[in-house]
DNA sequence: CATAGGCCCG
C-alpha cells in the first residue's frame, strides 16, 4: 500500500478534497494512509475535511486526540461554527467554555470569529443568559467594533425578542451594514412592533432580498396580511431589481392562504419558476395550503399529487386543508397513508387530523388517534391538543365527557379548551354545564379570566343574562381588552378588500350598506329572519338586528354581489367563526341570488348553495 | 474560519 510520506503532497490532497468534497469512505481511506502524527497542520487540515463534509463526530474525535498543547484558535473556530450550525445544540458554547479554561503557555483565546459563531450558537438556545454572559465578555474585550460580532449580538436579541437590547448595540456601532439594519428589522418584527420596522424599513441605506423577506414574513407574523402583500407587489416594482427568493415565496403565499387571494395566489405559483425558484419542499407545503385555504382543495391535491415523495410538512399540509373543508374521511385515509409510507407524523400532524375528525363528527377515529398518539407516534399531547379533543367531543355533544377531559387534563386548560367547551355549550344550549364552566373560569387567575370574559358575556347573552352581561363588560372596559375585531376579506379583480364589522373605512361604504339592506330584505322572503341570540351586548332587539346585519362577513358578500358578474362564485375569508344568523342569511342568499358562496371561517369552510351549507350546520 | 429571513396549528 502507498504511503503519503511527504507532508507537502498530503497537503495537497487535502486542499483538493476540501473543494472535491469526498464521501466519507473515501476521506477516510486517505485519512488511513496519510501519517498525521508527525504533523499539526495535517491534523488540522484533517479535520477541515470532514467538517467540510459534515462529518463532525470524526472530526471531534480528531479534535479530542490532539496531540499538541491545543489546536490553535482556528481549528477551535472550525468545530465551534460547525456545532453552532447544529442548531440548538449547546456544544458549541461547552468548547467556547473550555477554550477560555486552557493554560497551556501557546493557549488558544477566542478571537472575533470564534466569538460570531458562539454567539450565533446562542441565539438558537432556549435561554439566552449564556448570550448575555458572552455579550458581557465582548463589551470588555473590544470585539464589539467587529462589524460580524456586533451583527450576531443584534441578531440574538432579534430572536429572544429583546428589542431594546438590539437597538442599543446597533446604536453602539461605528460602522452599519445590511445585515445590521436586517438584523434590528427582524428585533422589531419579532417584537411584534411592525410600525417601526417599516419606519427603519424606509430609512436604511440599502436594502436586500432578506430585508424584504423580514418584512412580509413580519407583517404575516402579527396578522397584517394585506400589508404584507403590499410589501410584495411593491418588491416585484422596486428598482434596482431584488431578487426573489424561496422565503419571500413562501410567506407571500402564506399572507395569501390567510386572504383567501385566490388570484394573487395563483399568480405567484404561476411565476416560480420565471424567477428561478425550485418548487423545494417548503415552496410545495406552502402552496397546498394556499390552494386549501383559498377554496381549492382540487387544486392543493393536484399540486400534492406531483410530489414523488411528499415529507411530513406536505402531508401536513395536506391533511389541514382536507380537514377544513370538511373532508374528515379523506383526511383519516391521507394519514394513513403517510402512516405507510413510514412518513412519521408530527404534532401539528395530528392536530390536523383531529380536526379533521372533529368537524365530520368522526369522534371514534378521533378518540383512538388521541388516545394513541404519544405510544404510537411519540407525540405528547400539548395543549393544542386538548383543545381539539375537547372541540371534538363538545360539538358531537359529549359535553359532560368534554368537560371531564378538561377537568382532569395535567397541562392547564387555556382560553382555547374553555372558548371550545364554552361554544359547544352556546351549540347544544346547556345552561348548566355552561354555568359550572363559568364557576370554573372564575377560580383562575386574572390573566386566563382576562382572556376568558369575552367568552363569557358571549355565553351569558346567549343565555338571556343580561345582567351578567354587561357586569363582565364593565370590568373589560376597564382592562381596556381588545378581542379580535371581526374582519372579512375578499377578492375582487385581484385586489383584496377587508372589510370590518360596522365598517366606515371601505370608500364605497354607503353604497354597500344600501345594498345590503336590499339583500337582507331579499332574503326575508325565503324564510331569513334575523337571529340575534348570540349578539353580546344588551341592546334593543331592533340595536341587536342592526349589529348582526352588519357583521364583515355580510357586508363583504354585498361587495361581492355588486362587483362579480351573475351566476360566479363569491369568495369570502373570515378571521373569526361565523355566527349562526350569517350562516342562515348566507343560505338565504345564495338561494335568492342563485350563486354559490363559500366562505371560510376560523375553523373551516362553509360551502352556501340553494338555501343549504356543506357544513350540514355542523360547525 | 464568522453575521440576517420562511411552511403546516384550535
Amino acid at each position: 500500500m502507498q504511503t503519503y510520506s511527504s507532508i507537502q503532497f498530503s497537503r495537497k490532497l487535502l486542499c483538493h478534497l476540501l473543494c472535491k468534497r469526498p464521501p466519507i469512505s473515501e476521506l477516510k481511506k486517505i485519512h488511513a494512509q496519510i501519517i498525521i502524527s508527525s504533523h499539526a497542520s495535517l491534523t488540522d487540515s484533517l479535520i477541515h475535511c470532514y467538517l467540510h463534509t459534515n462529518n463532525v463526530n470524526v472530526a471531534r474525535i480528531l479534535f479530542n486526540n490532539y496531540h499538541f498543547p491545543s489546536p490553535p484558535t482556528l481549528v477551535w473556530n472550525l468545530v465551534i461554527r460547525a456545532y453552532s450550525k447544529l442548531q440548538g445544540s449547546l456544544e458549541s458554547i461547552n468548547l467556547f467554555y473550555q477554550m477560555l479554561t486552557l493554560d497551556h503557555p501557546f493557549s488558544a483565546v477566542p478571537d472575533e470569529y470564534t466569538f460570531t459563531s458562539v454567539i450565533t450558537s446562542c441565539a438558537h438556545q432556549k435561554s439566552i443568559v449564556h448570550g448575555e454572559i458572552i455579550h458581557g465578555m465582548v463589551k470588555k474585550n473590544g470585539y464589539l467594533m467587529n462589524l460580524y460580532v456586533a451583527n450576531s449580538l443584534i441578531n440574538m436579541y432579534a430572536v429572544f425578542a429583546r428589542v431594546d437590547d438590539a437597538h442599543k448595540v446597533f446604536n453602539e456601532m461605528s460602522e452599519l451594514d445590511v445585515f445590521s439594519w436586517t438584523s434590528l428589522l427582524c428585533a422589531y418584527a419579532k417584537g411584534g412592533k411592525m410600525d417601526i420596522a417599516s419606519q427603519l424599513f424606509e430609512e436604511m441605506p440599502a436594502r436586500n432580498d432578506v430585508s424584504w423577506a423580514v418584512m412580509i414574513s413580519g407583517s404575516v407574523g402579527c396578522g397584517r396580511y394585506a400589508k404584507a402583500l403590499a410589501y410584495f407587489c411593491k418588491l416585484g416594482k422596486s428598482e434596482p431589481k431584488v431578487k426573489l427568493n424561496e422565503a419571500i415565496i413562501v410567506c407571500a403565499l402564506s399572507a395569501c392562504a390567510h386572504l383567501g387571494a385566490l388570484d394573487q395566489g395563483s399568480w405567484i405559483h404561476g411565476n416560480i419558476d420565471k424567477n428561478g425558484i425550485l418548487e423545494t419542499s417548503n415552496v410545495r407545503t406552502a402552496l397546498i395550503d394556499m390552494y386549501a385555504k383559498c377554496g381549492r382543495i382540487d387544486c392543493a391535491n393536484r399540486v400534492f399529487d406531483n410530489i414523488s415523495k411528499p415529507d411530513v410538512h406536505n402531508f401536513t399540509s395536506m391533511i389541514s386543508g382536507l380537514s377544513i373543508h370538511g373532508l374528515g374521511r379523506h383526511a383519516i385515509c391521507m394519514f394513513n397513508r403517510m402512516l405507510v409510507d413510514k412518513i412519521k407524523p408530527n404534532e401539528v400532524t395530528v392536530l390536523g387530523v383531529l380536526n379533521g375528525c372533529s368537524h365530520s363528527g368522526l369522534v371514534k377515529q378521533g378518540l383512538s388517534i388521541f388516545y394513541n398518539m404519544e405510544s404510537s407516534w411519540g407525540i405528547v399531547p400539548k395543549i393544542e391538543h386538548y383543545g381539539c379533543f375537547v372541540d371534538l367531543l363538545g360539538r358531537a355533544g359529549y359535553l359532560a365527557k368534554a368537560f371531564g377531559v378538561v377537568k382532569s387534563m395535567p397541562i392547564d386548560p387555556d382560553i382555547v379548551v374553555w372558548r371550545a367547551l364554552l361554544s359547544a355549550c352556546r351549540v347544544h344550549r346547556n345552561t348548566y354545564l355552561g354555568e359550572r364552566i363559568i364557576n370554573h373560569i372564575g377560580q383562575l387567575d386574572s390573566q386566563s379570566r382576562r382572556g376568558a370574559e369575552i367568552l363569557l358575556s358571549n355565553l351569558y347573552a346567549s343565555l338571556g343574562k343580561w345582567d351578567n352581561v354587561s357586569l363582565v363588560r364593565q370590568v373589560m372596559g376597564k382592562q381596556k381588552h381588545q378581542s379580535d375585531i371581526g374582519c372579512s376579506w375578499i377578492e375582487v379583480n385581484g385586489v383584496v378588500h377587508e372589510f370590518r364589522v360596522a365598517d366606515q373605512l371601505h370608500p364605497q361604504i354607503i353604497e354597500i350598506r344600501n345594498k345590503l339592506s336590499e339583500i337582507l330584505k331579499r332574503a326575508g322572503l325565503v324564510g331569513y329572519a334575523a337571529n340575534i341570540t348570540h349578539v353580546s351586548f344588551d341592546l334593543s332587539d331592533e340595536e341587536k338586528e342592526q349589529a348582526v346585519a352588519w357583521h364583515s362577513e355580510k357586508l363583504a358578500i354585498a361587495f361581492g354581489l355588486m362587483s362579480t358578474s351573475p351566476k360566479t362564485s363569491i369568495r369570502v375569508v373570515k378571521n373569526l367563526r361565523t355566527c349562526e344568523d350569517c350562516h342562515s342569511a348566507l343560505k338565504a342568499i345564495a338561494k335568492v341570488y342563485d350563486r354559490e358562496i363559500i366562505v371560510r371561517d376560523r375553523s373551516r369552510f362553509h360551502t352556501f348553495r340553494d338555501g343549504k351549507c356543506s357544513c350540514n350546520n355542523y360547525w
